[in-house]
DNA sequence: CAGTAGACTTGGTCCC
DNA sequence: ACTGACCAAGTCTACT
């Protein structure tokens, strides 16, 4: 579940258990097959009976704070995503446990499953450290910020560095803003009605406004979609979200535009795909 | 400094 | 049916 939206959806699901004290963050059997896994136990043994104070979200990442100072800084990478369950043991269905987690006073459980594995733990013994890290340091505003963040966001477009690329390109650069992936960048384009081979130096003010406007909207409506299928956690294979359902572009190449019946169209842009319709985006 | 190829990894589809 | 190629919500590191 790894897009802004995604994260934040995973946090809000994540907060129950603010204030709720770590009995253990244990790394599975089937996790130590990994190098980035393997004999690192004992990093997460110093969580044990210290209380999650806060668990925030910066732009995909999400950082763990408790009540001392170290500071877990956790990334779901392509895969990754957290199940609420009930009971101390990961349920059989559940087929990539990485991580689980037992909190005290606490019927349920957390549960980090990575099937591609590229999630991230990172640990830092402060906050401070957390901030300093490099891909936090850089990133840009956050896209769900409201207002949109539309001077700094223009701020950034005009850059030397930006100037002469594809907006189709750059919208995944998290240094731009934050939050935004592979998906909801077609989409974000999409409904601001911008070919994705625009260079960005050729764009008007105001269909930089009218993009940056689009990205809220959409991020936006992502979490609500998300939202409303996150809250039944009961089945963690099940909850789907239903974003799909309304994107407009996003791996519907050959199928029709909603908007115009023209053939939407894949292309590939940093060896990502983009999707996009060449008769409503110009 | 910027840009980019490669690394990490499993699973689904036969497409884009 | 089986197989291999390709593709997928992303980031980090090392090299030019």
């Amino acid at each position: 579940m790894p897009e802004g939206p995604e994260v934040e959806c995973t946090r809000l699901s994540l907060r129950r258990f603010e204030g709720k004290k770590i009995v253990k963050i244990e790394l599975t059997k089937l996790s130590q097959k990994y190098k980035k896994y393997e004999g690192k136990q004992k990093i997460f043994d110093v969580f044990i009976g210290k209380t999650i104070t806060e668990i925030e979200r910066k732009g995909k990442f999400l950082i763990w704070n408790f009540d001392f100072s170290k500071v877990i800084l956790n990334h779901l990478g392509m895969s990754g995503h957290w199940i609420i369950s009930e009971g101390a043991d990961v349920p059989t269905h559940i087929i990539h446990p990485k991580i689980k987690i037992l909190f005290k006073n606490e019927s349920k459980i957390a549960i980090f499953e990575d099937a591609r594995n590229f999630g991230q733990f990172r640990i830092y013994d402060t906050y401070q450290d957390v901030i300093n890290y490099l891909p936090i340091k850089k990133l840009g505003s956050d896209g769900l910020k409201v207002p949109f963040p539309q001077e700094a966001f223009a701020e950034k477009l005009k850059l030397k560095k930006n100037a002469n690329k594809e907006i189709g390109r750059i919208l995944l650069d998290q240094t731009l803003i934050a939050g935004i992936g592979n998906i909801y960048k077609s989409e974000s384009l999409a409904l601001a009605k911008i070919n994705p081979l625009r260079l960005v130096k050729k764009l008007k003010p105001e269909e930089i406004e009218r993009l940056g406007s689009s990205i809220s909207i959409v991020l936006h409506k992502a979490v609500d979609s998300m939202g409303s299928s996150i809250q039944s956690f009961r089945t963690s294979t099940g909850e789907e979200g239903s974003a799909q359902k309304w994107h407009k572009v996003y791996a519907k190449a050959g199928f029709d535009c909603d908007s115009c019946g023209n053939e939407i169209i894949r292309i590939v842009q940093d060896k990502r795909s983009t999707f996009y319709c060449e008769k409503c985006q110009v």
